[in-house]
DNA sequence: TAGTGGTCTAGACCACCTT
DNA sequence: AGGTGGTCTAGACCACTAG
């Protein structure tokens, strides 16, 4: 995926001109380093997909030398964009966009882990798949508008032969045109947001608590009515803050646990 | 508390040329970078409270002189410990060691946060304290041998007038000596310990699931027996990694909801 | 061997806080 | 006014990766 061609690097090149020719050359403001600037620019780019995720970046140098600024200040900003998440970099490789893999996204976006400490991919089936205006609740999370429509999916999610999640996810329509009632979707959602419309998910904002098994629910996942579940409520977020899903997960707990680190 | 007399001046001044004497004039290791041999002495005067939570540091060209660095190598090290929140800079005052402040305890050690989204500092009470030896999940918690002793705390935390979380701490009794059995303990316990027992508490490890109240919790939290609570495991690590707290938490979140950043 | 990021230095100037 | 950290530059050398 990394590995460039000859014809990659040249279409980088001309690219790189009509960049040079965009970006204002940059200028002191006050109160606003030059570093953010460039963070601004190549965020920018990174929005709007100028450089795609697992390409390779222009060299500081090259980069200093486009907005003319020195390399020291290119090197912090891109190692600013390293601590989000954005960007990858690799002595002797170069700076690359970050991409979901599928071991990011287990590390990243789905930290339930067994009593051995090993994190392992769920496997899915949808039990439905529906479009429709979205809810108020729906609306408030995602910031959408009345009347605007949403791809809603229930499904189950087992981790070790056993069903252990149930889920909810609502996705704006606008985001995904020609989503519509799918009954198969892979594994690693976000990977596929990414490759098929472009929508980089960068970070998600969860919180948890404790609820009651409803009886559906209780059916899914072979637990008694009323039996606790943990329960997971997720806004995940592009790039440039606009939210992209909201899931809701409801987890049996018995075998495995939510980490976190504080500090 | 950051306040600097004269006296506290010459004191560190006084101290520092002991340290200077102590420290090893820096030079180049292969494979290990020279600001992480700085970080490494800081860290060691932090541990040993060689600078105490809240003081200010010597200068970045002070340090910088005394190791035999450039300042930039100086920035480099101290920027990372931040990051850390080991310390904290701020322009035009200086370097200063983390302290715990209230806003510090409820921002990183207290994420339980109402459906206004404020964080609210709980009130205890203490049902039980006893000195005993550790039980066998206890040492494997705490790393501690067989036979070693701990001071075990049981109490009940209410969140605006009503009881929301049972909870049992167990702290090894080596890092406490003369703590036996309280009735009162301050709420802020990580101040406490940095206080009383120069504990500084760096991080921890959380990981949470829902479980279901037992007759003795749901009284305590006037829930029905078998309610979904939400159980939090917290192992309390120091600066050099020793584990200091084992607290094992049991939320009632009907109204509060446990949050966590991703990505 | 050429190119990349990683480290380190030295020095300039700015922004902010304290006195 | 004097001292602090924050920003920015320019250039040197090292470590790693690739062809």
């Amino acid at each position: 995926m990394a590995a460039k061609t000859k014809a990659d690097k040249m279409a980088r090149s001309a690219r790189a001109s009509t960049g040079k020719a965009r970006a204002a050359r940059l200028k002191r403001e006050p109160g606003k380093p030059l570093y953010a600037q460039v963070e601004e620019i190549i965020r920018r780019r990174l929005i709007d997909n100028y450089w795609k995720p697992g390409e390779m970046l222009p060299s500081e140098f090259e980069l200093a030398h486009e907005l003319s600024v020195s390399q020291g200040t290119v090197r912090k900003a891109l190692n600013d964009m390293v601590s989000e998440n954005l960007l990858e970099r690799r002595q002797g490789r170069g700076t690359f966009v970050s991409e979901y893999t599928e071991r990011r996204a287990l590390f990243f976006y789905f930290n339930l882990i067994g009593p051995d400490g090993v994190r392992a991919m769920p496997v899915s089936k949808i039990l439905a798949c529906e479009q429709r205006n979205a809810t108020e609740d729906e609306r408030n999370r995602l910031q959408l508008a009345i009347g605007d429509s949403v791809i809603a999916l229930h499904r189950v999610r087992s981790l070790g032969d056993s069903p252990a999640i149930v889920e909810r996810l609502t996705l704006p329509q606008k985001f995904f045109p020609g989503l519509g009632n799918e009954t198969r979707l892979p594994e690693n959602l976000y990977r596929f947001f990414q490759g098929e419309y472009g929508i980089t998910v960068a970070k998600a904002t969860e919180s948890v608590r404790a609820v009651a098994a409803d009886p559906l629910e209780a059916q899914l996942l072979s637990v008694m009515p009323e039996a606790p579940l943990l329960e997971i409520d997720r806004v995940a977020v592009t790039i440039d803050g606009r939210p992209v899903e909201w899931r809701l997960s409801r987890c049996n707990t018995s075998d495995y646990r939510y980490v976190a680190e504080r500090g």
